[in-house]
DNA sequence: TAGATTGTTAATCGATTAACAATC
DNA sequence: TAGATTGTTAATCGATTAACAATC
């Protein structure tokens, strides 16, 4: 009922947290303290045991964080401790790099189908699934109670893709087409716009250009 | 020499301020007031001008800003009023979406070479360009000045690719693989983390599902 | 117990927003 | 000229950092 606001800050180190607590569990590593973790992930530790602090007590005083309990514990906040069905839209080089991806690194995101509207390849099968027919897609995303739906569509189709999966009932988008797509507030959007990134990295090349200079 | 110091929040804004001119000028619009652009893109129209204020004086009182003039002045604080020469360096379906991408848009971002160790498609042609054996690589980004590293491999051999680009001596990688590599100060670098973006999309639908409730 | 390190409050810093004078 | 809208300073807000008491 009354939402904690999590600032988008927090949001986006959450994930590398789970990197990086990920990694020391393969090392062996069990305990690790908060500059411990200043050293290795780059933020103060001050500011990652704020983070934490916001979701619960997960330390303990004189000893620090047992790396496999804060690992389980972060996993939940972001809401890994579930599985998620999911599908990808549009099936060229992107959606199948998206679906591999997903595939290979496979915890918790169930590629249930995969949609293309080119007759071509709709038929063919990837890890496991076959490639359906776009047109097919709504009644699939209801039918099977599709949680994401992921969007690797070219920016013309995405809008009307993203239309067609919040009908369906997804609860979560997770788009590649370069547009920022218009949906309800209650489903969850995270768009990945490439070119921005690609954008952001010339104006850094740019600005060390200049300081050399 | 003096460096302006531009914080991250507004180099992340930039290029969207790019992407919705870009929008302006194909519908022929020729002139737009920071208020209508906060409509158009959601910061306030404070924020706005503020942003643009930070790299110069671009509009007019009394009138607003000149769509074409402001497109063209940002472009050029991005760095996007040059050629980049770039390499692609992994040429699974990531690769090859990027590469696609990359052709497609083109607007500066020149693949001049493709690089993979896998000997089954080595010598394979995407888009005019020729995949390479990636022991080249070195001596490929030297000779043709490379400019830019796209790294599209897998986790384990990100580092030992981007030690190769930098040795080559390019200005900026742009990197796909899920690990935090190291470089130089002087060499820009933009990672693109997959899976923390879609671990921050399943901690928004999580919070959205508790906040139903 | 003494030392270490968390949890948490308070101080600082930076980014965003509001306000308005300048001016087209 | 009057109206509109920028450029810019000042006020506010939020996020980060510092400090330290609590406690293992």
């Amino acid at each position: 009922m009354n939402k904690p606001k999590v600032s988008n800050a927090i949001i986006r180190r959450l994930p590398r947290y789970r990197r990086y607590l990920g990694y020391l569990q393969t090392k062996g590593i069990k305990k690790v303290s908060s500059n411990e973790l200043s050293e290795l992930i780059g933020y103060t530790a001050s500011q990652i045991r704020q983070d934490f602090n916001t979701f619960g007590e997960f330390g303990q005083q004189g000893y620090g964080y047992s790396v496999d309990y804060l690992y389980k514990e972060i996993n939940k906040i972001l809401g890994l401790d579930r599985e998620y069905k999911t599908v990808v839209v549009g099936c060229g080089h992107l959606g199948q790099a998206i679906t591999n991806y997903t595939y290979y690194y496979k915890i918790g995101f169930n590629i249930m189908g995969l949609f293309d509207v080119n007759q071509d390849i709709i038929g063919k099968v990837i890890n496991d699934v076959e490639i359906m027919d776009s047109s097919e897609l709504k009644d699939f995303v209801t039918r099977e109670g599709v949680d994401i739906g992921i969007i690797c569509v070219n920016r013309e189709n995405a809008q009307a893709v993203a239309d067609t999966l919040v009908e369906g009932g997804v609860k979560g988008i997770w788009n590649f087409a370069p547009i920022d797509i218009d949906i309800p507030k209650d489903v969850a959007l995270e768009s990945v716009h490439l070119s921005d990134s690609l954008h952001a990295l010339s104006f850094m090349i740019k600005s060390l250009n200049e300081k050399e200079q």
